[in-house]
RNA sequence: GGGCGGAUAGCUCAGGGGGAGAGCAUCGGCCUUACAAGCCGGGGGUCAGAGGUUCGAAUCCUCUUCCGCCCA
């Protein structure tokens, strides 16, 4: 006999980093590499390096981990690729910061030594995200793991970028693009969020220059004017048409520009005559590039006026906003200023005001690299999950203006390109240092400055990661990977390009199906963020109600295409199921200590007790629909079909009816072994969901094979069923129990052990169910219960209807005769109004004809049983109205 | 302005043509030797509104209202 003593809550703090520090020691989480197994692989977003694990990374994580260790357990060779991301922009702030607190600045320290400073906190928190990661659980393969700034991936970055510029794609040239004055840096077109706020419109008299009178623009900048070329006005519109071709003298410059027609101009929006800034306006660039207008640019990489401005020059451009107001109406050329909504651009990292810019940048060319990455989500090679998203995918692809990929930045990838300061011409190589100029062999070179964009790494990330652009093993056998789970916000940034890198440098897909999972919120539905002060860190989580609790509450939520409300109290809730496994687990350890381990070689479905073969049953429909679910990525399903398994079916009723079946000296060996069937590929079914408290209870199993489960086979589903016979047998009871239960509730008679109960029914019937009495009578706690063929009802007994017979119960003693006569009258306008609708239905000539038979059938039985049920409750009245 | 999603019990949400569900909360009764983080039982909803399709609509279609999000 083996003895096991647990204590009776479950304590996540002695059990997570114990198990998880010996998996990862035993290499769990390392692919075999073994060919005779299918291949599952995925990349993991790459966390910000310096960052630290926030509640969307826990559920993002918690869903990987959930696919690795489920495939993993289906027997197959898992990869899942871990690594950070060297954020840029984000990090680069976060250092500038803290030099701040010193008084520094990184021009102040110079590019080298800056980034030294940038390398040093990057070892300082760059594995603390890591760490974090194991807290959670996962399973990642960590000796994979990798860095966006390895030493490799730097060196796909370069192949990439200079195969790109071989074959045209890359360009470098003066656009509009999004400047951010304060990280000093360009912007890719998404890194800019637009938000409504309160401005104003002005709107300002531009004087004709042959002085007869005014045109008036409307603007929301006044101070761009100073770098006005022309004033556009629709071609068609008849207030302006004379005037087109004609100049005005543009005010505080005096310079005469012209106006011209362009079908962009809306003629609905103000005076229907707009000014021209090409150099701050992204339209206007446009409008510049059709009339071949001059580009005047009078705001700097500073927010500040430039010398163009004239007088305005080295003023911030807001002051200068209030200035030029300020001087245009001394002048009287304000004819009016109103209200307006104006939609401002923010940087996405810092949140500060962009301006549109004229600048000299890198763009990489989307329509030839988006052409195949649209085609291969069209041809369904790569599957969103949920569907819709395509969509949004599409919108976008379809969309794309070219990619400005250059950031004026310090920490990065540094674009491998030299500029000849004697013959100008341009160098881009894949090496380290280039020392002479191919073409005039003179040593004056210049480095370019800039950084790529961050997404421009992350882009290649499923591949570079695998060691490309060397040809290694590990992209032969791992690479397209299964699945990509991320969230929606980085369709765009990150998943949109990782297929046209991935199309076009692997010439494959580099994943085939995509999980967008939702956005966790907090329970208002707000983002979480750190200014509101709503954040649910999930280490406190973790370290309050244990991983377990935490990974189930975020896979119990995660149904798919909606956000996550996500508050503490639902986490305490599934701390109360990790603590129900627990004691199950305890239940049953303590229970099977005389197991021997032929017993459960003997267990043989056909010959073992009718509930013993219905919880194997459940659980064989659990094993599917969990198995189904998962295949879905129906997380919330999956989880909450083995949640009300383990609760509903084990534990309330199978678990309860064991100790019935154990008290039987010849049962009793036969319901250990099922015990502990049942529960041990309960645990292995749960524990990618929960892996830590599986592991632990799996630890106190007797004759496993396997020390770690998730060296266990997931369990298979065997199609196992009850015969009619059985389902009826096993229906009845429970019904028996339940309704029992129920009346003594109502009487309040709960814990009344001794109350006359009589079940009455056709002999055939008892026979069957007589085996099962010791279960109706310690489930409804009866010291006796009495079955009959015949029964003639007594006063003072109550009646209640079955499915199949009735159960009296004497109440004699006990019993309220309004009380009853309530109760059965409730009962029976129930009935009565289920009674009716069947009826409605089945005297509606439509239905009979139209409707298929087999719901016809499953009506015409249901009302054969109801208005059963509703005669004999009809009579029970009648009966307590003349007997009180 | 365009697009997508949502409105179901007090709260948070599943469901998705054929008897309105879960968890939490609430109320009543139980210390039944796995678990009071538990057990047993109860109450509670014109499935946002209007119209349509259908024998039958919470479910499909149209419109309306309100709420999110994305894009311009």
């Amino acid at each position: 006999m083996r003895e096991i003593k647990l204590d009776s809550s479950y304590d996540p703090k002695k059990v997570e980093d114990k198990w998880y520090d010996l998996w990862e020691k035993e290499g769990l989480f390392e692919p075999l590499n073994d060919p005779g197994k299918p291949k599952f692989s995925m990349v993991i977003p790459p966390p910000n390096v310096t960052g630290s694990l926030h509640i969307g990374h826990a559920l993002n994580n918690t869903i990987q981990d959930v696919l690795a260790r489920y495939k993993r357990m289906d027997n197959y060779d898992v990869l899942w690729i871990p690594g950070t991301d060297h954020a840029g922009i984000a990090t680069q702030n976060v250092v500038e910061r803290e030099l701040a607190k010193e008084g520094l600045s990184r021009e102040q320290l110079g590019r080298a030594k800056f980034l030294e400073k940038v390398w040093e906190w990057k070892a300082q928190y760059g594995s603390r995200i890591i760490n974090q990661l194991k807290k959670l659980g996962a399973s990642c393969s960590w000796k994979y793991e990798r860095f966006t700034m390895d030493e490799g991936l730097s060196k796909a970055v370069r192949e990439v970028f200079c195969r790109l510029w071989e074959e045209g794609l890359i360009y470098r040239g003066d656009y509009i693009i999004n400047w951010c004055p304060r990280c000093n840096t360009a912007l890719a077109d998404i890194e800019v969020e637009f938000e409504p706020k309160a401005g104003k419109l002005w709107y300002i008299k531009y004087p004709l220059e042959d002085g007869s009178h005014f045109i008036v623009v409307a603007t929301t900048r006044p101070e761009t004017m100073l770098g006005d070329t022309a004033v556009a006005v629709h071609p068609e519109d008849e207030r302006y048409k004379a005037l087109i071709g004609k100049r005005v003298i543009l005010p505080l410059v005096n310079r005469a520009i012209p106006i011209i027609g362009d079908l962009q101009v809306d003629p609905q929006f103000g005076t229907g005559a707009v000014k021209v800034t090409p150099a701050h306006d992204f339209n206007d660039f446009e409008i510049a590039k059709r009339h071949n207008l001059s580009i005047i640019k009078v705001i700097d990489e500073f927010g500040k006026m430039t010398d163009e401005a004239g007088p305005y020059k080295g003023l911030d451009r807001f002051v200068a906003r209030r200035r030029v107001v300020e001087d245009l109406s001394l002048q009287d050329l304000i004819l009016k200023e109103e209200d307006y909504q104006i939609i401002l651009g923010h940087c996405y990292r810092c949140a500060t005001i962009i301006e549109p810019l004229l600048s000299k940048q890198w763009f990489l060319k989307m329509k030839p690299l988006a052409q195949p990455a649209i085609a291969c989500v069209d041809y369904g090679f790569i599957k969103f999950y949920p569907e819709s998203w395509k969509n949004l995918y599409f919108d976008w692809m379809k969309n794309l203006r070219d990619w400005c990929i250059s950031r004026q930045i310090w920490w990065g990838h540094r674009i491998p390109v030299w500029y000849c300061e004697s013959c100008g011409e341009i160098i881009v190589s894949r090496e380290d240092e280039v020392e002479n100029c191919p073409r005039c062999q003179t040593s004056n070179l210049r480095p370019d400055e800039d950084v790529l964009d961050t997404w421009f790494s992350s882009a290649l990330w499923p591949f570079s990661t695998m060691g490309w652009p060397e040809k290694t093993e590990t992209l032969k056998r791992f690479y397209p990977t299964s699945v990509l789970v991320t969230s929606f916000d980085i369709i765009f940034f990150w998943v949109a390009r990782m297929i046209m890198m991935g199309e076009h440098f692997m010439g494959a897909i580099p994943f085939e199906k995509v999980y967008i999972h939702a956005l966790v919120r907090d329970e208002k539905g707000q983002k979480m963020s750190k200014s509101k002060g709503n954040v649910i860190d999930p280490l406190d989580m973790i370290d309050k109600y244990g991983c377990d609790a935490l990974r189930f509450t975020l896979l119990a939520l995660a149904a798919q295409g909606r956000d996550i409300k996500l508050s503490e109290s639902r986490i305490e809730g599934y701390k109360h199921f990790i603590n129900k496994i627990w004691n199950a687990g305890r239940f049953i350890l303590m229970n099977i200590q005389d197991l021997k381990e032929k017993d459960l070689a003997d267990i043989n479905f056909d010959n073992l007790l009718p509930f013993s073969k219905w919880i194997l049953t459940r659980l064989d429909q659990t094993i599917k629909k969990v198995r189904e679910k998962l295949e879905e990525f129906e997380f919330d399903q999956a989880a909450m079909s083995a949640y009300h398994f383990l609760w509903d079916d084990l534990c309330d009723w199978y678990l309860e009816i064991s100790k019935v079946y154990l008290k039987r000296d010849d049962k009793k060996a036969e319901t250990m072994a099922l015990l502990y069937t049942v529960f041990s590929e309960t645990l292995k079914l749960l524990h990618p969901f929960i892996p830590f408290i599986t592991q632990e209870l799996w630890s106190y199993l007797p004759f496993k094979k396997e020390i770690y489960l998730l060296r266990e086979i997931f369990p298979q589903h065997k199609g196992l069923e009850l015969s009619v016979e059985e389902k009826f047998l096993t229906s009845l009871v429970m019904e028996i129990i339940s309704v029992i239960r129920n009346i003594k509730a109502e009487y309040n008679l709960s814990s009344q052990k001794n109350i006359p109960i009589y079940y009455k029914n056709k002999r055939v019937i008892l026979d069957k169910i007589k085996t099962e009495v010791e279960i109706i009578k310690f489930l409804a706690r009866l010291n006796e219960i009495v079955f009959k063929e015949e029964h003639k009802r007594e006063l003072g007994e109550v009646v209640a209807i079955l499915s199949s017979g009735e159960l009296y119960f004497n109440l004699k003693d006990f019993i309220d005769f309004e009380r009853e006569k309530q109760r059965l009258i409730k009962e029976k306008s129930k009935i009565v109004d289920k009674v009716h609708m069947i009826e409605r239905k089945l005297n509606n000539s439509q239905f009979l004809e139209r409707a298929p038979a087999d719901i016809v059938d499953k009506e015409k039985e249901s009302y054969k049983e109801l208005s059963h049920r509703l005669r004999r409750i009809e009579e029970l009245i009648k009966g307590l109205e003349y007997g009180s």
